[in-house]
DNA sequence: CAGACTCCCGGAAACGTTTACAAGAAATCA
DNA sequence: TGATTTCTTGTAAACGTTTCCGGGAGTCTG
């Protein structure tokens, strides 16, 4: 009696049993056909035929759920506006579609909060893995990667001894390198704009201007160092602060967006770079190429940390019992025309060009 | 016998039926409990334990196969690296996390196939809607879009009245606001770098260009115009190219990533901008206004594009027997430095230079 | 104190799929 | 022809959750 009607509804969209009761078949068999194994001649043409009818599309849901596998993978990254995640995630969507399965990016806008409840939600079976790059890190926040039901790979520094795979590089050495090739380069008076120092680059890269300096026996004038966040506005916005209080003949930046602004600062404030004022940024993205004068830059390895990333994850996926494992990826430095000694300023050499 | 087995595998991470029989209650009194309606203190107070003792995490392709509902939206575009659906996705974003549920993007890389693919896997149940913005449009596609079991908002042009929801804008009216301007400061000698001409933009721009040249009076020269793709390396290849046989007085390049990489071009063949050549670029990106000169962009309103398009999904996720809707976002110009009189270029007016 | 009402609980169905298992039919072989 | 294998099919369990429904205990009301 109640029973007949259970898969009748006539609102619903069609489902395995619609195509199955139509072609006149169980629905093991309509279920076999429409995934290609087994199945007599006359069987597959009558399922193949009903389910054109009724125009049947699985419902992936529920084949996860049976499955246990969704196919998709999930990159979580703060600011999807700044070009140091396109290239990592570029360089991860690569590994990931050569696995078969999809990559899918959320922006969590820096706020912690957004982290944890996408990692709660997402990771709860939405996907078979995901990347995650948070430069704030809580307790909560770690508790949420270590209980995670899929593996999550961290890009970034972590807790010293989480026992998650993570793929990192060492921004104090790479805020060294900008310094040691100011200094070799003549540069004295040394400024610094960095991100929030309640992040964990920010604070890394903080440390590691200050050491830098000190092993160049250098002391650091406060006023040469401010702090905004890591977005061009903000970047440009702490460049001017900066620049209102002291006079350096280079800075350097926590990213290459806070690069940018500081280049405009400097240029509103009459300054010539690198005739006056050498600028290094950070992360080597795109936009330093794209800028006048090119920005010299330290790379991170974003892409490369981004494809490691992907391939632990997909180990990690593959056989879950794994040993958490750290890789580290060593920064190297771009010299361009921004930090260049005495290149003339709008005209880029042309080997510094992209081609 | 075999019955008994059921929900107790050792291996497995728990489940609802975990903590139910450890709290020595029904997994329906379990599940009220954690979904926090009803149950007494007692009850609650034991499964809330229970819970807490085996690291209860509930599998949410499960809920969601009951639900009929994921909490999630998805979109998908061309190339996250262009800045344009960077500030689409922003808005996007905004609406649609105001409404409870989270944004996932994915970059398809301009493969038509996988474009396709991806609403055959995604839209089959794993997000509850999903905004596309495809510059390549195929039947097959479009088939995609239509049948797709979830709402699908389509950002841009679609074939004239496919019954599906629609924000577009008119692109060749951007081009048109970028050629009159040009013409009213005197430019006659009018380029055109375009993306390809077998995407929806790229054919409407060239149409746009075309037209408006010739509202104006003037003949086209073809080797004013060349064609790259929407990336900044192809557009600065292109520029090239267009620079080797022709010496126009102005360019119009169908996104800021091609006009950027005009820039690079007409700096490095020594062309002052905007003295010799004046440059207006397309979408009026942040990267525009990071340039110098600064970029003079029309904008096709992609903010507001998404913003729109996210409420038009939210509404037909709510009520899916809604009529297909169509809006459209009428494009603007904003003028700065790059295709100014007479400004000079590296030093941008103080108003024009974003706070 | 009987009846009505509330509250809490457990059994079981339901979401839509895949798949283990067993049984029946057909084909092969001795 | 009888036994064995192969192929196809259908029944039913399973994935993990939510929720409908009915029953039992307790409380209120007249």
């Amino acid at each position: 009696m109640g029973r007949k009607r259970l898969h009748e509804s006539t609102d619903g969209r069609p489902t395995v049993h619609t195509v199955a009761a139509r072609a006149g078949v169980s629905i093991a068999s309509a279920s076999r056909v429409l995934n290609g194994i087994g199945g007599s001649e006359e069987t597959i043409r009558k399922v193949r035929a009903a389910a054109a009818e009724v125009g049947y599309v699985p419902n992936a849901i529920a084949r996860s759920l049976q499955s246990q596998r969704t196919g998709l993978v999930a990159l979580a990254v703060e600011d999807i506006g700044n070009p140091v995640y396109v290239s990592m995630m570029r360089a991860i969507e690569a590994v990931v579609a050569a696995s078969g399965r999809q990559l899918l990016v959320h922006a969590t806008g820096g706020q912690i909060a957004n982290e944890t409840s996408l990692l709660r939600r997402l990771a709860n079976r939405y996907v078979d893995g995901m990347i995650v790059s948070p430069i704030r890190v809580t307790d909560d926040h770690l508790a949420a990667v270590v209980q995670s039901p899929v593996p999550v790979v961290v890009v970034g520094q972590l807790g010293a001894d989480a026992p998650v795979d993570n793929v990192r590089t060492d921004s104090r050495q790479g805020v060294a390198l900008a310094v040691d090739h100011l200094v070799a380069t003549g540069r004295r008076r040394i400024g610094f704009v960095n991100g929030p120092l309640d992040t964990v680059p920010g604070a890394a890269r903080d440390a590691g201007f200050r050491s830098a300096l000190a092993g160049h026996g250098i002391v650091l004038d406060e006023r040469l160092v401010e702090v905004g966040d890591f977005q061009y506005s903000a970047g440009r916005a702490a460049a001017e602060r900066l620049l209102a209080r002291a006079r350096p003949d280079a800075l350097v930046c926590a990213n290459d967006l806070i690069a940018v602004g500081a280049l405009h600062a400097l240029l509103a404030a009459g300054r010539r770079v690198p005739e006056d004022v050498a600028v290094v940024g950070m992360d080597d993205t795109e936009l330093a190429q794209m800028m006048f004068p090119q920005l010299s830059s330290v790379s991170l390895g974003s892409a490369e940390r981004g494809r490691r990333a992907a391939e632990l994850l997909l180990q990690r996926i593959a056989d879950p019992a794994l040993p958490p494992r750290r890789e580290q990826v060593p920064p190297s430095l771009a010299v361009r025309a921004s930090s260049g000694a005495a290149v003339p300023t709008p005209r880029p050499r042309t080997e510094e060009v992209p081609s």
